[in-house]
DNA sequence: CCGCGGGCCTGAGAGC
DNA sequence: TGCTCTCAGGCCCGCG
């Protein structure tokens, strides 16, 4: 499900309830995720004291007492919820949410704090793993990750040179970690659209002197849409929720994805936003204002 | 090295 | 109502 802002969502959402907290039970109810869990996994967490909970691209890194890091990703289907043992009730708006279906429910951290947090995941395309902390510069799933793009490291100049000889597409480009790490289909599309740039423009084409223009727009495009999707709590379209289960709201502020057919909401434009198919994705545009 | 397509899973929604 | 088909926000791997 996830992209950057979602998996930010979670963090501020588990941050309270985890960090300096111990953990007192672990259930794995089902370690066959993405990985196997391991089956000391529930054991070598026990007693550890969660130490920071911080984000990388689209992973959660909980640092633990035990000088290891637990790395966590959600996958497309992965979501957390936070439940309090003792206290009041969620103060809460009102929602209205589909059953999380319980037997997806496949790690469950009981915490010091007094939250049950459950990790709940349909398609287990999720993953936990632990990394002894001096390793985690070598961890594989890091390790090629691109430049964090809210951080000041990312700038056009740093994405110009990611995308310089690249033959593939624009979209292409942005959706792979290693060039920034983070984004994924929507927020792909949304900050192309807001760049005024074209998915299926040749990624080299912004690396050019004459393209500096362009990779600034889009680096501007990609830090605001990112940081406007974070204030909104994320987008939920099928799976994403708080860790209250409230709903995220900038799904409303799609310009773009999932509209074919509506007209282009940039101004002046008179454009109709179409879907295409790129790698095997679903790509949407305004073929009109997107050059 | 790079780019592309397939596969991993389940659930929702559309069409019949 | 119920079946079948398609599609879904990510990532890894193998192929050419």
């Amino acid at each position: 499900m996830p992209e950057l802002p979602e998996v930010e969502t979670v963090r501020r959402g588990l941050q309270p309830v985890m960090e300096g907290a111990r953990f007192l039970k672990v259930i794995a109810h089902r370690g066959d995720l993405r990985w196997p869990l391991g089956q000391d996994f529930a054991a070598r967490l026990e007693g550890k004291t969660v130490e920071g909970l911080g984000r990388r691209a689209k992973y959660l890194l909980a640092d633990l007492s035990s000088g290891e890091v637990l790395v966590m990703h959600l996958g497309m289907s992965g979501s957390f919820r936070v439940a309090h043992r003792r206290g009041k009730a969620m103060p809460g708006r009102y929602y209205h949410e589909r059953a999380r279906n319980a037997a997806h429910d496949h790690v469950v951290f009981h915490m010091s704090s007094g939250a049950r947090i459950s990790f709940n995941d349909p398609r287990r395309f999720g993953m936990m793993k632990l990394v002894p902390r001096a390793e985690l510069d070598r961890e594989p799933l890091l390790r090629a990750l691109g430049p964090e793009p809210l951080g000041n490291e990312f700038d056009a100049a740093t994405l110009a040179r990611a995308c310089k000889g690249k033959k593939t597409s624009l979209k292409a480009a942005l959706s792979d970690q290693r060039v920034v790490a983070g984004l994924g289909n929507i927020y792909v599309c949304e900050a192309l659209h807001r760049a005024r740039l074209s998915p299926k423009r040749r990624a080299s084409t912004i690396a050019t002197k004459a393209g500096a223009p362009n990779a600034q727009r889009l680096v501007d495009a990609i830090k605001a849409v990112l940081a406007e999707a974070i204030a909104a709590g994320g987008s939920s379209l099928r799976d994403h929720r708080r860790t209250d289960g409230e709903l995220g709201d900038f799904q409303h502020n799609f310009r773009v994805y999932d509209r074919a057919g509506k007209p282009c909401p940039t101004p002046r434009c008179n454009g109709t936003i179409r879907r295409m198919v790129q790698g095997g994705r679903s790509t949407f545009f305004c073929p009109v204002c997107q050059r």
